[in-house]
DNA sequence: GTCTATACAACGATAGAC
DNA sequence: GTCTATCGTTGTATAGAC
């Protein structure tokens, strides 16, 4: 159904599907799903809007290609930067740092704008989903490293805990949009402390289920 | 600006405002926000759609007003059923049956819609900001009232706890909507005990400070 | 593959009759 | 206050020239 462009060897020349997939990223990034439309993603990218459908079909399924792309491309940066952690401490102090880079550069946002849209659309839900879940597995992955030395490490139901801290960010990060005086990043940063301190707990020795 | 309609005084019959008020939010509710639109919500409330020009000045505002009244009716429900409860652990089982429900009936919906709205809106988002306060500060409330006994109340950043608490509910409620499969209430129960089990553990005496 | 041109639906918003 | 009628804009999508 999609087309392969004939400069897909060449590694210099960025493909028309890449400007494209670009394009639509930046949109949703600097306006938001309600005026992200095929003319507003041709005026950012500069092209013509009728590539759009050509080669994506329609704009709900480029949002999905770039949604994937991104993703990609977010959680390689993650994995290298958290790589070398282990200590719970910095952990979450690593990520916290991240996260207020993402939410400062409106990355996370992207993520956000996409998930209200995907909410009303049984076609994009579970795909904008499947390009959220290797984030959620990379909070995993770090929870099962800073857990590493505890007994209680079998027992505890990490993928749920990755899941809510995920949901914890999406929603931090979009309600930090709505009223940036009240929402400065040292509340932010206040409130992943909280978390490392619960966790911390935890690994203390007390159990995380009620 | 906004004009008082006649019928203001009288109690038995519901107002043109009322009537386009909740249009607007069944409306967001069934739809999502990209597919609400004046035309589509009064297609709903089956009115003209002159009417929410002449009521609210236009969409945004409309949405907004809509916002604020269904918060409050939100909140008065859940100030209701959490009145009597003190204990810790009940008090985490209420809310979290309350959010459950909420989830499953839209409701929490359409708070992650209009603030995916509102992200991109200067003026509308200091007031769907506002209009979800008074949630989080009942949230602030029960966790004043749940560490009633411990000594640690005073040092406990209970605004920030309560912040981080609805933006996981937030969090939560945007996710579960993209996939139901994956995405059941049984996970986010566990999620909720979760949360149970960490504030229990600072109840008992560790702080919640990284 | 990319562009021009165009069809057509839905949108926000307003003027003016009632 | 409410309705009809309408204007201008923006949206998705396609046909056909290049």
């Amino acid at each position: 159904m999609v087309p392969m462009p004939s400069t897909t060897s060449n590694d210099h020349e960025v493909s028309t599907r890449e400007k494209i997939m670009e394009a639509a990223y930046e949109t949703l990034k600097k306006e938001g799903i309600k005026h992200t439309s095929a003319r507003a993603i041709a005026r950012e990218g500069d092209f013509n809007q009728a590539l759009i459908f050509y080669h994506f079909g329609g704009v709900n399924q480029l949002l999905v290609a770039a949604a994937q792309e991104s993703s990609k491309r977010q959680v390689e940066k993650y994995r290298e930067r958290i790589e070398g952690v282990t200590e719970l401490g910095d952990l979450v102090r690593v990520a916290a740092e991240l996260h207020a880079e993402d939410v400062a550069d409106g990355s996370v946002t992207v993520v956000t704008q996409l998930m209200a849209l995907a909410a009303y659309d049984e076609e994009l839900g579970p795909q904008i989903m499947e390009s959220f879940r290797p984030w959620i597995d990379l909070v995993a992955m770090a929870l099962n490293r800073a857990f590493e030395g505890s007994p209680l490490r079998p027992f505890m139901p990490l993928q749920d805990m990755a899941t809510g801290i995920s949901g914890l960010f999406l929603g931090l990060a979009l309600m930090s949009r709505l009223d940036p005086d009240t929402f400065d990043e040292e509340r932010v940063y206040s409130m992943m402390g909280m978390v490392s301190g619960m966790l911390a707990n935890v690994l203390a020795g007390k159990p995380a289920m009620g």
